[in-house]
DNA sequence: TATGTATTGTTTGATGTTCAAAGTAATTTT
DNA sequence: AAAATTACTTTGAACATCAAACAATACATA
């Protein structure tokens, strides 16, 4: 197997222990996979109107409003719209939101430092300079 | 910012730029989502039969027969009985099938090289290093 | 200011994803 | 031979997503 092959390979074998692991922590919560993303973005960057939320999701409006009314309907969010232009509606977490959101950051956290357990601080510092460096450059 | 958080945030931000590369890779082919998996993982490992299948994909068996129904109807893949236990059903990638792997798999060597592209040759051995020691043992 | 255009968000109809539970067929165990 | 187990399929339900059509509001310009 060549170098290419051998990280392509290491990557996609990464990504994909990634992804089981974060469908699994969700299936622990009351949220699906859809709200959960929501409450994530949320969470990160605080109210925002809905075309905003549907940008950071990579997904239409349409969905984005069957996802809000979820949210809304198990008061993880709320929906106001706004006087200077009414078409906007702006989405807040609710106090529920919130605590789902800082429950979740704290999942992330704890893979985190699974993963950090088995690395030495050398090697932490070399995966952050390295992550930066891609996260910032190549997608 | 602590340390912590500093990784967390790069490696879900990286995890989710992979996951919408991935996505709008997909959405150029002629394939769904699990279509591609279920491909990907065939094409990775050789014919093997439903339960196995199922089980690379991290889904009920009653999922992947619904997907391998699909596999076979667009000709990519398909099912024979096994005579010595004919409740045994062994999927197999066609030629076209197989096309279509070598296919994606270009596509993941060209996301490989897009990254690496932004990397020094030692931050390349780096990364390889410290993602095989967290395959091995961290998930 | 009136009319046409653009923007924001919702609704609808279609396809796809997934699960759990129930069902079928074949094999193994007792 | 009966009972238990295994491999897979079917079914019904919830969720995810899109594109296209729609409604309400705001803006632009003639």
């Amino acid at each position: 197997m060549n170098s290419l092959d051998e990280l392509t390979h290491e990557l996609f074998t990464f990504f994909n222990g990634f992804s089981s692991w974060e469908n699994s922590v969700i299936k622990t919560s009351d949220l699906t996979v859809s709200e959960a993303h929501a409450i994530e973005i949320l969470g990160n960057h605080g109210q925002m109107k809905m075309k905003t939320l549907a940008q950071h999701l990579g997904v239409t409006t349409g969905t984005t409003t069957v996802t809000v009314d979820r949210l809304e309907k198990k008061e993880y969010a709320t929906r106001e719209s706004v006087k200077e232009d009414r078409r906007i509606h702006l989405i807040t977490l609710t106090e529920k939101g919130q605590h789902a959101f800082a429950e979740h950051h704290q999942y992330h956290s704890n893979l985190t430092e699974q993963i950090l357990s088995v690395l030495s601080s050398e090697e932490n510092e070399q995966l952050v300079k390295i992550l930066k460096k891609i996260n910032a450059e190549a997608f």
